[in-house]
DNA sequence: GTGAAAGCGCTAACAT
DNA sequence: ATGTTAGCGCTTTCAC
């Protein structure tokens, strides 16, 4: 005969949270049908006409099932972890969407962790991990990252997005970037450019690292000489510039330049203004990404599309996977870019 | 004497994770004892000694508190909801960004659900609740939105933000709109234009609103005659596509165009383009949030830059407040917006 | 097909 | 200063 509101101890958040042993009072059952007649997979098991009963007392006094408590009671949470290094980079939002739609399918919450500091990292996981997320999606290891080995030593179900990983211990969901320095080097080539430089990311980054290798193999492909190479200290506009003026400052000047990435690439753009130097008529310039609003800037950027949304999507569907203990079939995914070409790339004057 | 690996009814979701009662059988203490000493605040009860113990004895272990089993226990979670209308959008992630700044200080986690379709937002919202977020913020509300209905229904502290709410009955943090329209309508007044047009955002959106309204309140101040407005169907470059269109095909022609934001700026550039008319030397035009890269547009577009991520900051510190139960002090906090003078707006042809 | 009972890992009275 | 005890709300054996 305990009314709703007759509970002891620890007084509840909200007042008087409807709770499943209500319903099976309202209903004259035994909460543990209750239970059984909520979960579309054991209603079966519940006769018609009790579990109408019990689906009218539930909406009537507005249950809420407690996900903290069926949590704590089954080990399992439907929680995903998300770690990225800045979400106002414009790669991640969409990435962020395609996890959110293969989680959101499966009525899982995605718990993200914006880690601008890489010295955090652990601790963010640590945090993470103290709710019992069910798996884990990480966007910002670097080359040989301790995190790896640490994520590796838990157990959590883990997958690389947008970058790969060297020991091969965690699955990754990647674009192609040697494809993508491929695309570009030979469109370059294709309009009669011999002389192509690279600005490249940092190292420290699989895809700084991937993009130049890529870039290298690319000229050997075409049997082109090889370019001059300025490592960037960052993938920003500021960068950019700086390791485009570096590059400017070295004779003799380059036909093309490939940027490892659109702001890198916009970077050079304001030196090249700033020289009194024109796109693409003096250089021509490649970015990587297809950022919003790069196909408006003057001029255009020819540039390197990738798949964003669906490089979160497959990443979360093979995270659940691992959590599901499907077998893996794929360790890394590899997707395809695609090559977008705008005016920022101009035949070489004959 | 039970081992870790002894436990019973469900098998743990991971080998054989460290609870509490192995940190204290391992300290030779009481749970009870571990718990006080691994919360900070109730660190000091306990004597220095058997502190050291149990940290010893945590660390020895790996001991990862079990938040789950904690929020059951003590009634609060730590969890806030986000509701967004479309994470790719460029206003949103630094406002995420100063949501989650406010979130990870006080060590809780964003729960973040992208509704898409505002259909949907009443289903998200009771997931949100079942994992018993602790406070709310909503991007999402239109005007006169049944979602605030329901959601001060449930008492849950929540806040609007980018958004104010009719009704007055949420907290919200918003961007002065009438300040910004008066602004970008100040500004061309006195490059001597005299014809202005709008283009409105949705006048479902409290946006779209209160821009036109600061709009025809801006001119009247400055004793213009009323411009011409055309409402868009939606914040994209296509639907400013559409009503730039529409616009241009009614006679006269206005010397200046106040867009309702970045994007419908650009799709009326997209028109201007087609039709063989200059930005700014036929029309100038406006926009609205300075989104990443419309400084580099042709031209650079002259737009009102919004503090988005001070946005989130403060509409996550005013829910938190309401959260402590602190009174409210401010129900709606308008933040001060700046125009941002580029290259799309120009004088008058004498 | 339904009920009884146990317990997930933790915290907070209440002892002592 | 530490131990005892009683649950938070739910799911899942195990009976009947």
């Amino acid at each position: 005969m305990t009314s709703p509101s007759q509970r002891s101890t620890p007084s509840p958040a909200s007042p008087a949270a409807v709770t499943i042993r209500d319903v099976a009072q309202a209903a004259g059952v035994h909460v543990s049908t209750v239970s059984r007649a909520l979960d579309p997979n054991r209603r079966q098991l519940i006769s018609a006409e009790v579990l109408k009963q019990v689906e009218a007392a539930a909406r009537r006094l507005g249950y809420r099932p407690n996900r903290t408590a069926s949590a704590l009671r089954t080990g399992r949470s439907n929680f995903i972890g998300v770690l990225l290094p800045d979400i106002t980079n414009s790669v991640f939002p969409p990435i962020l969407e395609g996890i959110e739609a293969s989680a959101s399918a499966r009525h899982y919450f995605m718990l993200i962790a914006n880690v601008r500091d890489a010295a955090n990292g652990k601790a963010v996981l640590e945090r993470l991990l103290a709710q019992q997320v069910a798996g884990l999606i990480m966007a910002t290891v670097t080359r040989d990252d301790p995190l790896v080995e640490f994520v590796t030593a838990t157990g959590l179900p883990t997958v690389l997005v947008n970058r790969a990983d060297d020991s091969g211990r965690l699955g990754a969901v990647v674009s192609d970037d040697r494809l993508a320095m491929k695309f570009a080097v030979d469109h370059l080539a294709q309009l009669g450019h011999t002389h192509i430089a690279h600005l490249a990311g940092p190292q420290l980054s699989p895809t700084g690292l991937g993009r130049r290798q890529g870039f290298e193999q690319a000229l050997r492909d075409r049997d082109l000489p090889p370019g001059q190479i300025v490592e960037c200290t960052a993938y920003s506009r500021e960068a950019g510039r700086v390791a485009m003026q570096q590059l400017l400052s070295s004779a003799p000047r380059p036909q093309a330049v490939v940027c490892c990435n659109d702001l890198v690439a916009l970077g050079a753009y304001d030196v090249m203004h700033a020289a009194g130097l024109r796109v693409p008529e003096d250089i021509s310039i490649t970015g990587h990404n297809d950022m919003p609003l790069v196909d408006l800037v003057a001029p255009p950027l020819t540039t390197v599309r990738l798949p964003h949304r669906e490089l979160g999507w497959r990443a979360a569907e093979m995270m659940f996977d691992l959590i599901l203990g499907k077998p893996g079939l794929a360790s890394t995914v590899v997707l395809r870019p695609e090559l977008v070409i705008r005016a920022s790339t101009a035949a070489r004057p004959a």
